[in-house]
DNA sequence: TTGTAAGCGTTATCAT
DNA sequence: ATGATAACGCTTACAA
């Protein structure tokens, strides 16, 4: 195991102050380009590594971003994080991601360790049993800013970015109304979450609008998986009058309905049409292909990191709000 | 924008010596119990968080692990990185993830990157375009240890965790033949990725061993997306003589063979059988649901964070090389 | 059991 | 344009 090479060890060899040996390496201008030169060729010639610990140490950040989310097998995380990681990277940030499996005790101790690393900044998606965004306050104490995306608290008053699951859910309900569907159910989970709350509102509000009755029947919360799916459609088809449509809140959800559809002996679309949400990978291989909401992950990843990085280096936090419009994928199951 | 307090300030308020606040706040058992609880009161109360920039800086050591993938949509890397990170978590280490998108010089730039940080220990899938794994050797000059799993070097002579591709694959085709097939078709992808040149050589011994012949205009390597199985399968179907089976090694594959298939008018698996691997979640949204090797990836997490923590902490870098048995999960695709 | 002193590698500030 | 000095918060070796 070889010595590490430090900038004392560059300014020795050299005969000259570390001091400079950092300023010329950090290309700071006040160098002469003549020293410049042979510093930064002794520097590689001597296998230099800069030790970002002492570095960040020293200016008492570290350049990571904190990525927080529920969970992160989802396809639409792991795309978001994929995305969002590669347009950090490119600014010269790392990215270190934690998963609170839902749990606002977890959630807590991220925070905290986040705060320990002295991160730049902090994005998250926040758990279920978050009610507020109150714990993430302790960010702000110590200067560290932060953006939510996607599950945001309910209270939120500091920059996020959405999908527009309002009007996402409206136009889903508007298709499905439009091709002549009436009783159109809607699959969601038990817990209150931001996202598939504001998908419900959309739901609701564009039967309203069709003078179509919202019926309790018709709404199942099972979960958020394919097998939640299933069962919930099964229980839609122990009524006596069975929906012509279902609107799912995930794309899992909605296959697993149609599973349950297809076994029934009911045709998709024909007796009854499926929606989903969030344009996953499943969809494609599903048989028939599945309509879908689609958010742009990329482009949500993006401004979740412009927001962000417009807080980083800016003396006061801010309060911006995005709301990415939603645009139905329409493929065979509608 | 609260000021931080140090161990400095808890000392201070005590009237005692930060070291001896340094020592009770890490357990150290020479402090006396009185006075440990006196300042562990103080510290909680004074909101003291410990600076874990100093901390990893002087002990020239970050509590982190490197995970270095090529990409991390695929389903297997997401989930695999997702267990990975709850089992570090639990031993109490942070993980930061990279991606080289499959490229030899991001990787190299990452090396360097997981260097500067001092990361305590490195987990790798290797990109596409590395060869062999020279420039991983710089973690070792360094004193950084690491274990590659799933897509390793050629010439790999550290440890390391691997399914057994070449098993999966001769079972599966081995499965296909004793249901009759004849004609098994193999599709892969032209980059040389060792994970995918093992599964190539169970296929063709399995063969072998069943007398029957490796042709070549059965093997077509167009890539490892949904839209390269379907193209893939395309070519087969021009053949003068179609292929009665197909063992693709990626599940998207699979699917968008089996999607190429129906379009043609073919039933699966009646005319033609399809295999896929990975167990991705989309096999079962698939019509008929897809039959797939499938590899624990949460036992494969785990075995990779053994491996490397017996490393950590330890004097010598050691080689150990583990392979976990691969599974059929059969189900109406073949 | 506790205190003292030194130092990790870097950068900011001030002086030359 | 470059050098000298100090400091960031923590831990370790040694002394008391």
């Amino acid at each position: 195991m070889k010595k590490t090479i430090t900038i004392k060890d560059i300014a020795q060899e050299l005969g000259i102050h570390h001091t400079t040996v950092s300023r010329a390496l950090r290309e700071i201008k006040s160098v002469k380009k003549e020293t410049r030169d042979k510093i930064w060729r002794k520097a590689h010639e001597m296998g230099y590594r800069p030790n970002r610990l002492a570095r960040d140490f020293r200016n008492n950040r570290s350049n990571t971003i904190g990525v927080l989310v529920p969970e992160f097998q989802f396809h639409f995380f792991s795309k978001f994080i994929s995305d969002f990681s590669k347009e950090a990277t490119k600014s010269g940030f790392s990215v270190m991601v934690f998963q609170s499996d839902g749990k606002l005790k977890i959630e807590k101790e991220i925070i905290e360790s986040l705060i320990s690393y002295r991160v730049s900044g902090v994005i998250a998606s926040i758990s279920k049993e978050a009610v507020n965004g109150e714990h993430f306050e302790l960010l702000e104490n110590v200067g560290i800013r932060y953006v939510f995306f996607d599950r945001v608290p309910e209270d939120v008053r500091v920059s996020h970015v959405l999908l527009d699951n309002y009007q996402g859910a409206y136009d889903a309900v508007s298709l499905l109304i439009r091709k002549g569907r009436k009783r159109i159910a809607f699959l969601s989970t038990p817990d209150k979450i931001s996202v598939f709350n504001d998908r419900f509102k959309g739901y609701t509000k564009a039967l309203e609008d069709n003078n179509l009755p919202v019926k309790d029947e018709l709404i199942v919360r099972e979960g958020l998986l394919m097998e939640d799916g299933f069962s919930a459609t099964q229980k839609l088809l122990k009524l006596s009058e069975r929906p012509d449509a279902i609107l799912a809140v995930r794309d899992e959800v909605s296959i697993g309905a149609i599973k349950c559809l297809k076994k029934a002996g009911l045709r998709v679309p024909e007796d009854v049409s499926v929606i989903g949400f969030d344009n996953d990978p499943s969809g494609i291989a599903s048989e028939p292909e599945l309509t879908t909401v689609n958010q742009s992950i990329s482009k949500m990843a993006a401004t979740t990191f412009e927001l962000l990085l417009k807080q980083i280096g800016s003396k006061t936090f801010s309060f911006e709000k995005r709301v990415l419009k939603a645009e139905i994928v329409v493929r065979g199951s509608s």
